[in-house]
RNA sequence: GGGCCUGUAACUCAGUGGAUUAGAGUGUUUGCCUCCUAAGCAAAAAGCCAUGGGUUCAAAUCCCAUCAGGCUCGCCA
């Protein structure tokens, strides 16, 4: 559904094109900004080098000639611009008539598009640059269910990599006095996982044969066929997921579906892709050179890959164990809704909010027709360093004639979060495991701390109870809106001191800017709709209020939550300095009752924009 | 060698379907609680938009080259 202002937009841009004898979608039109008098400006320059005219006269023209619309008081070329002016009794209405208009429902809407997030590998805790993957995946979908589609969640498990076989490994292998504790941080699974695998990691690079019995277990694993030992991993990799969840929860984020690595295995789905790829030209078994008997698609005969040190992609290793890619691909393929086999799915864990994640259950399960159904769109919220590899799945899947598919494949190759230690940049890495101090568990848990630090002392008669929910709230909004803020194509040098930051561009302002117009609602929670007068501040914050729609498409289509983001300070920052300059209570009728609903229509708005970015808001803080 | 990303104020970042005067926050300096929550507001200082070309009446924005930093091209996952 359109907003006023974007149907105005279009009208306007309708008849410019009508005098112009341009197409529609070469106008481009600006929306007033801060100080300006116009309400919306046609830039003539977008046109002059098309229309090979001077722009002074296009304008000229276009203020002469073009009929006027009725929403129009006003317009005025200026120099190379034509400025065009709302009727305010128009804009007053249609401004109150949003704000009134009942929501839709969107439960109900199909879901056609997949988003994939985060994928961690079970053995570790996720550290805040999982954080922002999570963070990143789960708004996304939001963004797409608010305006076009239902969104299909799924978290991809490798279950069956190596992470996860070092910590069954080491829970059979280590001696007990060598394991971890479970104390502190690691009595939850995946903290006493991750230092467990940091351990055995350490032990395989110093020891060979170590190292040997690692691949071994995790061979075992993948062949499928040794019962005991896969529930005892199996075992493992739920705990550890399970664990996750904690996390997960805690900020937000919720899936509708669970695929392991090993399902696509247990199923037919890897199967079915294989034969599907070895009946391509493109996918050939090597008889000799160094792939000699592997199977590999043959990326060498594209030209973006032919430069490249190993231009083709191997599928299948000489020993017949199939790589990550592959297994990735045919994962692709699922998602697509291309496979016959739809493999069978069961409720598997139960979320905070009721609703339940399913996870395959090739034998208790049923099938579900929205999991395996065709999907318009794919997206995968994967670090950058898996450019190249997801650029080449994409490619095998448009070799194999999914030209669609291969268009609709968005990978979100966010950039990581680093941090800083005596001056260096390092990555987080669970090898290493100096990912310890950096948990998102931890990082929350501080923010928190910090966060209460201020309730305490701004609000000492509230109930220790109150305070404590309320700095989780502030303490976890402001780890999730540091990780949003910025665009994913940006590193981010992790900073205890800008986590903890509670004024500037932080979430915390966003959350004191609520509480402030709360507050006035709270003194006067109703006003008259029939009596109301804006004056020209309230025209300005409110014509950028209305503009939501407009910022909410401009996200979806950049993939960028950081817009909403941006958008939610710009107008926070626009009602802070009308709260400060104006004053709502004491003003007279009309303009108290414009006021109350400029502060209302400002907290609907916020309010909406910051779940979008799985930020909830605070009535007081 | 190939591919991708980044470079805007001291710091962290918006802006990048060309254009009305390049914007915020932090930090610095200075005002403002007798007034709806000062985790706020107002003001000042601070910019050759990495560099060099090109296209254009007009470029931070588009094109090409260069420099700097990061990622990546594995029978790892």
């Amino acid at each position: 559904m359109q907003s006023f202002l974007e149907e105005a937009i279009d009208e306007i841009k309708k008849e410019i094109s009508t005098v112009l004898k341009t197409k529609i979608d070469e106008i481009h039109l600006i929306i007033s900004e801060k100080d300006a008098d116009w309400d919306i400006a046609f830039c003539s320059a977008s046109v002059a080098g098309l229309l090979k005219e001077n722009p002074v006269q296009i304008a000229q023209k276009i203020a002469k000639d073009i009929n006027k619309l009725i929403f129009i008081e006003k317009i005025e070329q200026k120099n190379i611009y034509v400025n065009f002016f709302f009727h305010k009794m128009w804009l007053t209405r249609k401004i109150v008539e949003q704000q009134l208009i009942f929501k839709e429902d969107k439960t109900y809407l199909k879901k056609t598009i997949l988003i994939e997030y985060p994928s961690v590998n079970p053995g570790k805790p996720l550290h805040i640059g999982h954080c922002r993957n999570a963070v990143l995946g789960a708004s996304l979908s939001k963004i797409f269910e608010y305006s076009t589609s239902g969104v299909l969640k799924i978290n991809y498990i490798d279950d069956l990599g190596l992470q996860a076989a070092c910590v069954t490994w080491g829970t059979i292998n280590v001696n007990k006095n060598e394991l971890p504790k479970k104390e502190g941080y690691a009595v939850k699974a995946d903290q006493w996982q991750g230092r467990l695998y940091a351990i055995v990691a350490k032990k395989m690079k110093e020891n060979e044969e170590v190292d040997k019995a690692v691949r071994e277990i995790m061979k075992k694993i993948e062949e499928r066929t040794d019962q005991a030992l896969i529930k005892k991993h199996n075992n493992l990799v739920k705990e550890c997921l399970l664990a996750q969840y904690q996390t997960l929860w805690r900020i937000g984020i919720l899936h509708d579906l669970i695929i392991n690595e090993s399902d696509l295995l247990d199923s037919k789905t890897y199967k079915e892709t294989f034969e599907i790829l070895k009946n391509n030209k493109n996918v050939v078994y090597e008889k000799e050179g160094k792939n000699k008997g592997c199977w590999v698609a043959k990326l060498g005969n594209l030209k973006e890959y032919k430069k490249m040190t190993n231009p083709d992609k191997i599928l299948v290793r000489s020993d017949g164990t199939s790589t990550y890619i592959a297994k990735d691909i045919s994962l692709h393929f699922h998602k697509f809704g291309i496979l016959k086999d739809m493999m069978n799915y069961k409720k598997c864990i139960k979320q905070l909010n009721g609703e339940y994640i399913y996870c395959v259950d090739l034998v208790d399960g049923k099938q579900n027709n929205e999991f395996s159904s065709k999907k318009e769109k794919v997206i995968n919220v994967i670090g950058s360093e898996q450019i190249y590899t997801q650029k080449a799945m994409y490619d095998i899947l448009n070799l194999c004639g999914y030209k669609q598919e291969y268009d609709n494949s968005i990978h979100i190759a966010y950039e990581h979060v680093w941090f800083k230690e005596k001056g260096e940049d390092f990555k987080f890495s669970g090898r290493s495991g100096n990912w310890i101090g950096y948990s998102t568990d931890e990082v929350l848990d501080k923010a928190v701390a910090i966060a209460l630090e201020g309730v305490k002392e701004r609000q000492k008669d509230k109930t220790e109870k109150w305070q404590n929910s309320i700095a989780e709230l502030l303490g976890t909004s402001a780890v999730k809106f540091t990780m949003i803020k910025t665009s994913w194509t940006k590193k981010i040098a992790f900073d205890w001191g800008k986590i903890m930051d509670m004024k500037g561009d932080t979430a915390c302002y966003l959350q004191y800017t609520y509480a402030r117009a709360k507050g006035i609602l709270r003194k006067s929670p109703s006003y008259n709709c029939d009596n109301i007068k804006f004056g020209k501040a309230e025209y300005a914050i409110l014509t950028k209020l209305a503009m939501f729609n407009i910022i909410v498409n401009k996200a979806r289509c950049a993939y960028s939550p950081a817009i909403i983001a941006n958008y939610s300070l710009e107008i926070a920052g626009m009602f802070n300095s009308f709260y400060a300059t104006y004053p709502v209570l004491n003003a007279e009728e009309e303009i108290k009752n414009g006021r109350l609903f400029l502060t209302k229509a400002f907290c609907n708005t916020l309010k909406d924009a910051l779940s979008l970015l799985l930020i909830d808001c605070a009535e007081e803080i």
